[in-house]
DNA sequence: ACCTCCCCGTGACACCTGTCATCGCGCCGC
DNA sequence: GCGGCGCGATGACAGGTGTCACGGGGAGGT
């Protein structure tokens, strides 16, 4: 019997999963949370074997609770399940010490498989998501230029940036004008939506 | 013995969706199809009594799909059930005639319930969301601001958006001037974002 | 020590954008 | 018929934006 942690914010979704998950004769959902930031605590209370991970939830993203996990609890394995295949997220995943990384595009008689490989220690990504985060590697932004561009991302004008950062406008402009070179955008919200695809933020 | 016809483009979550629904004894899920122009044929051909529909799908809109549905077969009832709780949904999806609208937040022993009233002929509307759809009202913008608000999205310089739908510049300029006055925002991004976020577009 | 890279800043320049006034056209509704 | 409104367009202007050249400082590697 393999011991299942569920951590997804929309409770419909997280509620379908057990349903699916516990159908099989092998697998028992022991813990169910909406949270980043719970799922340690979930994990030790109910003893959980695999911990499948959203990773946009509030509180704490999946890939940073997969390192919570590592950390506080490493004989947890985690299986990061999300609706977007970002390359960068895969890379970070990996680097967070996820042992999978499947997408929801994935039909849902796969999903207790990637369990099964995940709880005897193999590893399991997605091998489209794979090959493309390999062909355009790790991300080329600098930490301000990252960061920068996360306030970018809402169309706000560079004045009011620079006033959050408490930086001179002129090297807000200087170090977006280098993200949009390094995205190939031609704009600081073309740069800022590039890099949101692409998992860079 | 409610037939049901589950439309979502994430095959893990339809797939979940059916394993929590069947979980119901007089609910039986006939029909499952991952786009929106397959969920007329899908209903026709199994029978279905009620179709659950995400909003985002390829080929055809949730909504769309609704309408379709009150056209072809108007004895189907629809419920949509999308993670986007944006007001303009609301009203554009009451308006294309389905019966219900619930968000994947809603706890999932709720959804069989929901499914049960909106099959017996009752309307279900999170209410939180019709409250919120009442108090700002339907869309301000015009035909031409949408659109062009679309086109704005992933943040395009003004020209390129000129030449893609065949337009001056400088009319281009006028008409998102105007959008970005009805959305309060002070930025063609900043204003596609908000329009985008009320279910606008 | 030296080089490289990131960070912060200034100044200047060309260009893009948002706003406004003003025009003409066509389509409704009263 | 006349006003209102959406649509397309032009011109002009202030201010925002992207780019470049050039500084200086600090951290890390060889």
């Amino acid at each position: 019997m393999i011991r299942l942690l569920l951590a997804d914010d929309q409770a419909l979704v997280r509620g379908a999963l057990a349903a699916l998950l516990d159908l099989e004769t092998d697998l028992e959902v022991v813990a169910q949370v909406g949270r980043g930031d719970e799922v340690v605590e979930a994990a030790r209370a109910s003893d959980a074997e695999v911990c499948l991970l959203d990773i946009e939830m509030p509180g704490l993203t999946g890939i940073d609770a997969a390192e919570a996990l590592r950390r506080e609890l490493p004989g947890v394995r985690s299986l990061i399940v999300t609706t977007f295949g970002r390359p960068g997220y895969v890379r970070r995943a990996i680097e967070a010490g996820a042992s999978g990384f499947v997408v929801k595009d994935t039909p849902a008689r796969q999903l207790a498989d990637a369990v099964r490989r995940v709880h005897s220690g193999l590893r399991v990504i997605d091998p489209d998501l794979a090959a493309e985060s390999l062909i355009d590697g790790p991300s080329p932004l600098t930490g301000r230029e990252r960061e920068l561009l996360t306030y970018a991302l809402d169309g706000s004008p560079v004045a009011s940036i620079a006033a959050r950062v408490h930086l001179s406008e002129g090297t807000v402009r200087n170090h977006l004008s280098a993200a949009i070179g390094k995205t190939g955008a031609t704009t600081r919200s073309e740069a800022a939506r590039i890099a949101h695809e692409r998992g860079w933020l």
